[in-house]
DNA sequence: ACCCTCACG
DNA sequence: ACGTACGTGAGGGTC
């Protein structure tokens, strides 16, 4: 009989803290039950067990608290986030048809020694625990499965005999000699003070056991020292000795036979998992079959077929019956290589093999009365560009829908989407990959249409993203030129500079090594220059910019040290890295990610076009070399404080919106709101505090960090704050409020709906906690403005393309947006640019833009 | 694969 | 006692 005894608690704990936080849509927390199902399903399929146990701990002390009174004393309880998890878990277990064994008075390591104990030799037992306790246990027909998180990363590693020999240099047994002296500091087991891992495991390693040691203390060839200490705490090694053997006859049924696993439940089964929101997991766990809701079952009966598309004409006017299309597109080299079409009965597949399929994609495309269903509209809409196809009537994009209902999910395929929001799954008589996903679109698109208006973001879905689809197309499509011989020239000149400091630096520290690395140079600075180390990491010393910057004056290779970085990050990220991404066009293709952040801004990559160098005098050249082509121009609009304005908007602050209806400086009166001053008694060191509040405020502010930005005290830093609030009451009022909104509803808002939900605001974690009420005062502000931008973007890009102009967005900054077009079209792009984003939605304050034009984007950023 | 650092709004 | 502002992406080092 293969037997698999798993620790439940332990595992459960490994799961616990391995994967973040997951909670279903009301809040209760899943992701140790998820982590813990994944564990067990992979060692089922490795081992392939004919019997389970799954031992738990019960909180009632155990025999061993009675032997000691500390035991285990300063062991904090589980928090509650994983306490909810146990019940569900062991339910769970219990339907899947695994047995469950808990005993008052023993832990869960009892009972695997009991268990694994009363295998004989026909049988073998494999012991799966996160806790190295179990090693003791290992023997001939017994191996321990240990679970680590190693690199993020779960996974068990079989400890045998020779295994535990290899590692330990002793027999599994003398684990516990080992642990008699050494002790356990987390389940405060005293041992022997003063005696360590090394010198436990030596002293074991020679002479087998503590009986041995003690019996003959006298003669044995140990250090005078170690012997007085072992004499000293005598009692104590043989009291740690007698806690941390695991007990092997606890009174449970100790017949193998007995956990044979059952059959399971699958309809209970799969209406937990479906409770936990795990979709996935009914499939994994193959509960699907008949295990299914109603809904299920009727779409059981439905598996489509596969058919090749033989006539276009007759696969038009069939869809034309129904005036809807549901598709998805399969790209390559920006040409479509097929098109699935999905309806109730079956999936068409329409490939690209004759010259008719241009046409066919075209009438139907253009067709204003054919609704358009379907997943990923930008590369639609790019398609569509690049052919001179005027796409009409895209009614839903399930790729941008799955991402308005939950911007914080992991991926939005369809398939995906279907399993988290419990779709009625459709078979395909096929393995084709896209046929699969197709087959799900059409029930997605039901459930998301009516989710969507549950939510009220249709106006969001269909006014905003799925129009802004096609801007973000055109962009990408469009690029921007740079100058290559410019941006090499100058990285050469970099490197040059680089080369000279790094020189400098080596002769300074007194050997070379990798300036590139932070643990060479913290070795570096800290010991081998003996500078002081302030702050550390996870690794080691922090070399972190703020650091170097206060060590500046204390050693004259610092400051070269903080040029090489400047230069080197220029050099590496922005001269190489853009080099090498310039098209055969001389310009340069950025891809705009619409589905990636949690408060709708967009995201840029490969490369990324949003943090191009400004703040500093010579990252900033480099904007020299991004620039219009021959006879065109660049013109940088950009939105004046728009964060602070869409906060005093929605805090509904009357102190400032007035700042803002009176075109004042807002942080010279925010400076004079805080220090209690009269406007002209505001000096620059005043404002740009108060600027740095305003930023605070914005991100959901804590006085520590406030201090630690602008280099004055905590209480400073605290006054700050608290005059902030005291004369901005609507935004103190606000901040309170989202944060109550927030842990009420499980979720945030943008004046335009769209929603991040916020699990951590129930976290029990303090810090945890802490961070979703920063997100959630924060969110509603970010996303607004990301939303307003965006309004923008649709509006500015329909006009110029109405008015018939070759002017055209190339790309967005979060509050700005640049417009390449021809010189003479300058003026009226300008005015085109000014009017729709000032006008993009009517706030309680204006929103102000600030539009500049020059040939390069470095003269057009103002 | 993850950490550290640093570029942007 | 501990860690500490929101949202991103990229490059280089380290394990």
């Amino acid at each position: 009989m293969k037997l698999l005894v798993i620790d439940g608690n332990s595992i459960l704990n490994r799961a616990f803290y391995g994967i973040k936080l997951l909670s279903t849509k009301d809040g209760r927390f899943t992701n140790g039950i998820y982590g813990f199902m994944n564990i067990l399903t992979k060692l089922r399929d490795e081992y392939s067990p004919e019997a389970v146990a799954v031992a738990f701990d019960l909180k009632a002390p155990t025999f061993r608290h009675k032997m000691y009174d500390g035991y285990k004393a300063q062991r904090k309880g589980m928090p509650p986030e994983l306490a909810q998890q146990m019940p569900v878990l062991k339910e769970l277990l219990t339907v899947l048809g695994y047995k469950t064994v808990e005993l008052e008075g023993y832990e869960a390591d009892d009972i695997l020694g009991t268990l694994s104990n009363a295998c004989g030799s026909d049988d073998f037992c494999y012991i799966a625990t996160g806790d190295r306790d179990s090693l003791q246990l290992v023997r001939s027909n017994v191996n321990v499965l240990l679970a680590s998180t190693k690199m993020g990363k779960a996974q068990t590693i079989c400890y045998d005999e020779n295994k535990i020999n290899e590692e330990y240099g002793v027999v599994p047994k003398q684990l516990i000699e080992i642990k008699a002296l050494m002790g356990d500091s987390s389940d405060n087991i005293p041992g022997v003070a003063g005696v360590g891992q090394k010198t436990a495991s030596d002293l074991i390693a020679r002479f087998s056991n503590i009986d041995n040691i003690y019996d003959n203390i006298e003669t044995l060839d140990i250090k005078q020292g170690t012997k007085d200490k072992l004499v000293k705490d005598k009692e104590m090694a043989y009291l740690s000795q007698k806690l941390g053997r695991i007990f092997l006859e606890v009174p449970i049924d100790k017949n193998p036979e007995s956990y044979k696993m059952i059959e399971a439940d699958r309809e209970k089964a799969a209406k937990i998992l479906a409770s936990l929101e795990m979709f996935g997991m009914i499939d994994k766990l193959g509960l699907k079959a008949d295990g299914e809701t109603e809904q299920k079952a009727k779409a059981k009966e439905k598996s489509l077929l596969l058919e090749e598309c033989e006539s276009f004409d007759d696969l038009l006017s069939s869809i034309k019956e129904s005036l809807k299309a549901y598709f998805i597109t399969e790209y390559q080299n920006g040409e479509i290589t097929d098109i699935y079409f999905s309806s109730e009965a079956k999936i068409v597949k329409v490939s690209n093999s004759n010259l008719e399929f241009g046409s066919f994609v075209k009438r139907l495309f253009e067709d204003e009365k054919i609704e358009k269903y379907t997943a990923d509209c930008k590369e639609l809409f790019k398609y569509c560009i690049l052919n001179n196809i005027k796409i009409k009537s895209i009614k839903m994009d399930i790729l941008l829908a799955g991402y308005i209902l939950n911007p914080s999910a992991s991926g939005y395929e369809p398939q995906r989407l279907a399993q988290e929001y419990n779709v009625a799954q459709v078979n395909v008589q096929s393995d084709n990959e896209l046929a699969k996903q197709t087959a799900v679109l059409l029930p997605v698109c039901n459930t998301f249409k009516t989710l969507i208006e549950q939510n009220n973001q249709q106006s969001l879905l269909h006014d905003i993203e799925i129009p802004l689809a096609q801007v973000l197309a055109s962009m990408e499509i469009a690029g921007f030129e740079v100058d290559e011989q410019g941006i090499t020239d100058f990285g050469n000149d970099l490197a040059q500079r680089i080369a000279e400091i790094e020189e400098s630096v080596y002769e300074q520290v007194g050997y070379q090594f990798n300036l590139n690395s932070p643990k060479q140079l913290g070795e570096a600075l800290f010991e081998k220059l003996g500078l002081p180390a302030k702050k550390k990491t996870k690794g080691g010393y922090s070399t972190s910019a703020d650091v170097l910057e206060g060590l500046a004056n204390m050693h004259p290779a610092v400051a070269d040290i903080l040029e090489y970085r400047t230069l080197a990050k220029l050099k590496s990220t922005y001269c190489d890295g853009l080099v090498k991404v310039i098209a055969s066009d001389g310009r340069i293709h950025s891809t705009f990610n619409q589905t990636e952040t949690r408060t709708g801004r967009i995201s840029s990559t490969e490369p990324n076009l949003q943090n191009i160098p400004v703040r500093s005098t010579l990252g900033r050249e480099l904007r020299k070399f991004f620039k219009a082509s021959e006879g065109c121009i660049l013109i940088d609009a950009d939105y004046s404080q728009i964060e602070l304005r869409v906060l005093a908007d929605i805090a509904n602050d009357e102190v400032m919106q007035n700042a803002f209806l009176n075109d004042d400086d807002i942080h010279t009166i925010t400076a004079s709101q805080v220090f209690n001053l009269p406007l002209s008694m505001v000096t620059p060191l005043m404002r740009s505090r108060a600027k740095a509040v305003n930023f605070g405020i914005v991100y959901g502010i804590g006085a520590f960090s406030l201090a630690k930005d602008i280099g004055v005290t905590r209480a400073e830093a605290d006054t700050y704050i608290k005059g902030y609030l005291e004369h901005y009451a609507g935004v103190r009022e606000y901040m309170d409020k989202v944060v109550k909104d927030a842990k009420e509803d499980g979720f945030v808002t943008t004046t335009f709906n769209r929603r991040r939900y916020l699990p951590e605001l129930s976290a029990s974690n303090g810090m945890l906690r802490a961070f979703g009420e920063r997100v959630a005062r924060n969110m509603p502000i970010q996303g607004t403005a990301a939303d307003i931008i965006k309004i923008a973007m649709v509006k500015v890009f329909d006009r110029l393309k109405a008015e018939g102009m070759k002017s055209q967005i190339i790309l967005q900054v979060h509050d700005e947006l640049i417009v390449e077009g021809p010189v003479e079209e300058c003026e009226r792009a300008s005015k085109i640019l000014k009017e729709e984003m000032e006008n993009a939605c009517s706030l309680k304050v204006p929103m102000t833009v600030d539009v500049h034009s020059d040939k390069t984007w470095y003269g057009a950023k103002g």
